[in-house]
DNA sequence: TTGTAGGCGTTATCAA
DNA sequence: TTGATAACGCCTACAA
């Protein structure tokens, strides 16, 4: 780290206490006009950058909030972080990030690291660790989960209704008179994928429509799972007419294997997604799916953890997901 | 900011001094084993973290390097960032992001606030400021350059070859026996689209193919600009067999409007698009397009940055990007 | 309105 | 091998 300019260095060329640079910096005070602009004209000669280590540490305060991430790359968590950084931004925070990688050893980790830095409020994107550990580890650091629920109402979480959102796929595909739905899930451990079956099932009982487990296969949210899948069920020979997929790029990996056996989108076989992709809307043919507002609950879980620092109490907030038609999906006759 | 346990807390409790402590912590020193034991019980116990701050002011070092980004959210810089965090993995530095936005302005004020975050080093992810106003924004402070070409020697810049790109995709398709190629480019302000258009150019003068404006049309890198594209292509009567999009969600977008007039790809148009987005190769028809190793470009990026920041010179380096070949690209008969 | 002095939590330099 | 003690750069009473 090259030497760089400290308010003592201003003080001297401005000819007045460190203290009155301080105040001018950050005013604190009033200070003589005159003094003010010597001060500001010593800052910018030197190109003076306050150094925030000094800063943090005298005040206690780092101005900074810690971001949890799990493996960036999925659309639908970059546009939550993208969030986060939107609703962070001209409020003197500044995001740092740590990644928890879907593994609780590092998320501790990381957690550890963030509070090493002393950042005033965390933010976890996803995460594996249970509520009960994570108190433990963050104490009353203000604290916000994103894109997941836990149960307690201790914790403060912005999430979606995944349940929710599987049930209004599978119904809109029931509504166009599809009966032989086929679900193409996440890991049988992760939570949204779990999710979004049940509202499969949820849907399917409401419509009075036997649930059958050959019509349920596993994925990971890859397009390449959704090739396999597809591949696997038209092996099984269970009859199908449409397909819902637990996220886009499940339904991408689908239709291309669709295509391949000569089987139409949405003449032989219907397909609905999940997380409205950017790439979904110029699909062939356009995807339907169901949206998440991401970006939005990344601001929202900004602006909570914000307020959490400031000392007010905030509580949790649900979205639900919303249906985006287009045209792969098709009436059964 | 929650009062945290300090070394001063250990001390006390492991009954030794603050020193001690500190040599436990770094292993600086060997202390008596039995007193570091104690010592590490005592961290333990009380859930210890060591300030950061503190740690930064008193060595002179953050172990934070900067990343200036712009606008995340496109595959391409996603995943150098990616790579980025992926080569600070392990090796004590953490990035520290900050947003360009694609303006000068924002890009300095960013730089600015990493100074004074006190980052050893910066990692510029693309951005606008000149070269000579970077070099003097950030001195001697070790910096390198990603995806982005500064001309002086002075600049260590880890960047692609976008005129061997545009070159090499464009020859493909003269291969397969086109020549009357559309290229659907990004804005002509950006070095990219323009190196892009460059290359081919390039390609169509080395096989004594005439160059028309006609073909040439204006996109922003978006799927809505690709197709619109063909729209305009298309209504202005200008005949081709083939077309080559800036990047692949242009030519998702270009594959569309094509699909909505009828035209089959790659049977009546070949098309070739640039970045190997994840979903290029599940499209119908799977696309061909450019490659570009941007994780390994922000891994090299981190590696060098970390070299420079040890002293050592480094150089820049560029990347060629690789054919993908899939099943856009048909022979015209 | 201004300056002085103490403290924030570490590291680093001395002696011991 | 240890323990004082002085930085590190800034903020903030407190006093002037």
């Amino acid at each position: 780290m090259a030497k760089a300019t400290t308010i003592q260095d201003i003080a001297k060329l401005a000819g007045v206490s460190k203290s009155t640079v301080s105040r001018v910096m950050n005013k604190t005070t009033a200070v003589h006009p005159e003094k003010a602009a010597a001060v500001i004209r010593a800052a910018e000669q030197l190109g003076f950058a306050p150094n925030q280590f000094a800063r943090s540490l005298a005040s206690g305060r780092s101005m900074t909030v810690g971001v949890i991430t799990q493996n960036l790359g999925s659309p639908f968590y970059d546009a939550i972080a993208q969030g986060v950084i939107a609703g962070l931004q001209g409020t003197g925070y500044s995001p740092i990030f740590a990644d928890g990688r879907w593994d609780h050893v590092v998320e501790e980790d990381s957690i550890r690291s963030l509070q090493g830095r002393r950042a005033d409020g965390i933010l976890l994107i996803g995460g594996q660790l249970r509520g009960t550990d994570l108190k433990a580890l963050c104490g009353t650091l203000p604290r916000v989960t994103i894109a997941r629920h836990l149960p307690s109402v201790q914790h403060c979480c912005i999430y979606v209704d995944n349940v929710q959102g599987g049930f209004l796929a599978t119904q809109h595909l029931i509504r166009h008179g599809h009966t032989k739905i086929a679900f193409i899930g996440g890991p049988h451990h992760h939570s949204d994928a779990k999710d979004r079956l049940a509202g499969y099932r949820k849907a399917l009982t409401q419509a009075n429509i036997r649930f059958t487990t050959k019509l349920v296969l596993e994925g990971n949210f890859s397009s390449a799972s959704g090739h396999a899948a597809v591949h696997t069920l038209l092996k099984s020979g269970e009859e199908f007419t449409a397909i819902f997929a637990a996220n886009d790029a499940t339904a991408y990996g689908a239709r291309l294997a669709l295509d391949q056996h000569g089987l139409r989108v949405p003449q032989d076989v219907s397909l609905v997604g999940y997380d409205n992709q950017a790439e979904s809307a110029f699909m062939i043919p356009p995807l339907t799916t169901m949206h998440q507002p991401a970006h939005q609950m990344g601001q929202a879980a900004a602006a909570a953890v914000l307020e959490k620092i400031q000392g007010q109490p905030i509580k949790s907030r649900v979205f639900i997901p919303e249906l985006r038609c287009r045209e792969s999906v098709a009436t059964r006759t």
